[in-house]
DNA sequence: AGAATACGTCAGCCTTGTTGACATTCCAAG
DNA sequence: CTTGGAATGTCAACAAGGCTGACGTATTCT
């Protein structure tokens, strides 16, 4: 097969691969009235519980209005709660209620067995693989942001 | 690590590596006036020239209507060319014009950059665990279509 | 005191998806 | 030869989720 036929056939890959990757939480979000903008505030708030606005703007790479709009809609609903900050009370922290975190373990839950089924399916060390040539091809901006995030969290507040 | 860890670094990865992945050519696109569904439409239209379209509908996943805003401007635009089927003449077989091979070439050249990137970075074990685990993660229904083209083609039309 | 930051919000626009309805053309079965 | 259904196109309306621009408020930094 010629490089050229690879990279194709790498490139239709991703295409169905994340079709697939976003099936099952989009149906349950679905059923919420909610839409993967919504999952994405979600998961990255359970990860940094008590994260700011705008370590979230900087990880999703979008507009404030753009999140705000989906943020509000959380908070209205009871499944993400905005704390003013202590240190700095310009800053918003934002935390899962138990009903967002239960939402958050529903898609968590449902987007982690195809991916678990993937990975038992191919091996480990595909699996290594896999996550070598993801981590070459993602976007650098909002990677350094999130590992950034990481890195705090590893030497200010320490690991949970 | 463990389990879960292990599947939620796998899913933000793919999250990160898919914005990564549109990034270059959504560029490109912008500068163009289209968006991600037009990429779509050019991609396999380029890769299966004379493809009609319900073969597309199928292969994108998307209602005849959205696809059909996409192709009526790419028509118009010049960049696909729409021929009545001489077989079934209720069928439209999609082709790209030279402009439009232009423009899937350059889409394609900026995307197939990154993936040469990444694909260079892990080495070629890695790469051949990123596509078994990407096959597994696919979404059938997407794939069956797709996959069900490349047979049609291979044994009613033979190679070009 | 004044500049800069963090956040929220209003208004309007675009792309891309959706449903529903309807017309045309054509193939195939009765 | 009629008729049902498939393939296509199109109109209208709507929603999610991006975007820009502008503005306001609270707070912090210089």
């Amino acid at each position: 097969m010629s490089t050229d036929e690879k990279l194709m056939k790498g490139i239709e890959a991703m295409f169905f691969a994340y079709r697939g990757f976003t099936q099952d939480p989009d149906r349950i979000l679905a059923q919420h009235g909610y839409g993967r903008a919504h999952h994405r505030a979600i998961h990255f708030i359970h990860r940094w519980p008590g994260t700011t606005v705008s370590n979230l703007l900087s990880i999703l790479g979008v507009t404030k209005q753009s999140l705000n709009r989906v943020l509000r809609a959380l908070i209205e609903d009871g499944l993400v709660e905005s704390a003013k900050g202590t240190v700095d009370k310009r800053e918003r922290h934002l935390t899962l209620t138990e009903a967002g975190s239960a939402l958050e373990a529903e898609l968590s839950e449902a987007q982690s067995a195809r991916v678990q089924a993937a990975y038992a399916s191919a091996g480990p060390e595909a699996v290594a693989g896999f996550e070598l040539v993801l981590e070459a091809m993602m976007d650098r901006d909002l990677f350094g942001h999130y590992k950034r995030l990481g890195d705090d969290r590893g030497t200010d507040r320490g690991e949970t």
